[in-house]
DNA sequence: GTTCTCGGCCG
DNA sequence: CGGCCGAGAAC
């Protein structure tokens, strides 16, 4: 049988391939290429293996059937998507492919550190380092004046926070409130209270809770609610309007397009 | 349940 | 025609 894992020196170090040959039916004597990863995770398609390898390695001239780089298959300029010009731009890691990264649902990417193992060595397991890496007290100074902008470099209005959000730390104005507010959200699936010990506004930098935000405790209102709920609101229509001006944009455009061609 | 295998769709 | 993936067969 066909049952040979071959290395593939056109992929990382590990990953093998196998072909393998089909013995029966109205396609017998056709071949099946697959590929197996280092941890041996079957994969059996190029758009499989490269949703896999994300950015980690250009697959663009990979030929899955021989699994070798065919620098024929260059030139194939694809028209980009739109996603792909604007957001994602050479350079920067693309947090929803760039390997390694967390395979758990969250709209909020996270890059992970990847362990390997090695031949002669022992990975360690720190169980400790996952939940209690030291933070450097009120590092959320340094997000001090990040500001979001729109295409024209027009600074974005900053979000009025509701005022039972008060800050807290050395120099507490607001300017760091929503980044330390928005930063503890993803950084932790507790509920987030604010400093509840009544210390950590007396003396901080010794009373300070590090799992919850530089922000004094709140409780949250029916109306904070009602608010929200309304700004989701308009946050949606706003999206619905978004997506029927594009539609019909592209639309006018295809037909545009068609009438073109056949004139 | 997982893995293997071939059919068949679609570009 | 061949890449890709669904789904039944096999385990």
């Amino acid at each position: 049988m066909e049952r040979k894992r071959t290395d593939c020196p056109a992929l990382p170090p590990g990953w093998k391939k196998e072909e393998v040959i089909r013995k029966s039916g109205l396609s017998a004597g056709k071949s099946d290429v697959y590929y197996y990863s280092p941890t041996g995770k079957k994969f059996r398609s190029k758009p499989q293996l490269s949703r896999y390898l994300g950015n980690s390695v250009d697959l663009g001239c990979f030929d899955f059937r021989t699994g070798k780089m065919m620098p024929s298959k260059m030139q194939k300029n694809k028209q980009r998507l739109r996603s792909d010009n604007l957001s994602l731009s050479k350079g920067k890691p693309d947090l929803n492919t760039a390997l390694p990264i967390r395979q758990t649902a969250s709209i909020f990417k996270q890059p992970v550190t990847k362990v390997v193992n090695h031949p002669n060595n022992k990975v360690k397991t720190d169980p400790q380092r996952a939940t209690e890496q030291p933070r450097q007290l009120f590092w959320e100074k340094r997000l001090k004046g990040l500001r979001s902008w729109d295409v024209s470099e027009e600074a974005l209005r900053t979000l009025d926070l509701p005022k039972g959000l008060q800050s807290l730390g050395p120099d507490s104005t607001d300017e760091t409130l929503l980044s330390a507010i928005a930063s503890a959200l993803h950084m932790s699936s507790a509920p987030i209270t604010g400093q509840t010990s009544s210390a950590a506004e007396k003396n901080p930098a010794i009373w300070l809770n590090t799992s919850q935000p530089l922000c004094k405790a709140f409780t949250v209102t029916d109306e904070d609610i009602r608010e929200q709920e309304l700004k989701v609101h308009q946050a949606r229509r706003s999206l619905e309007e978004a997506l029927m001006a594009d539609g019909l944009a592209r639309a006018a455009e295809s037909r545009r397009d068609t009438q073109g061609r056949a004139a």
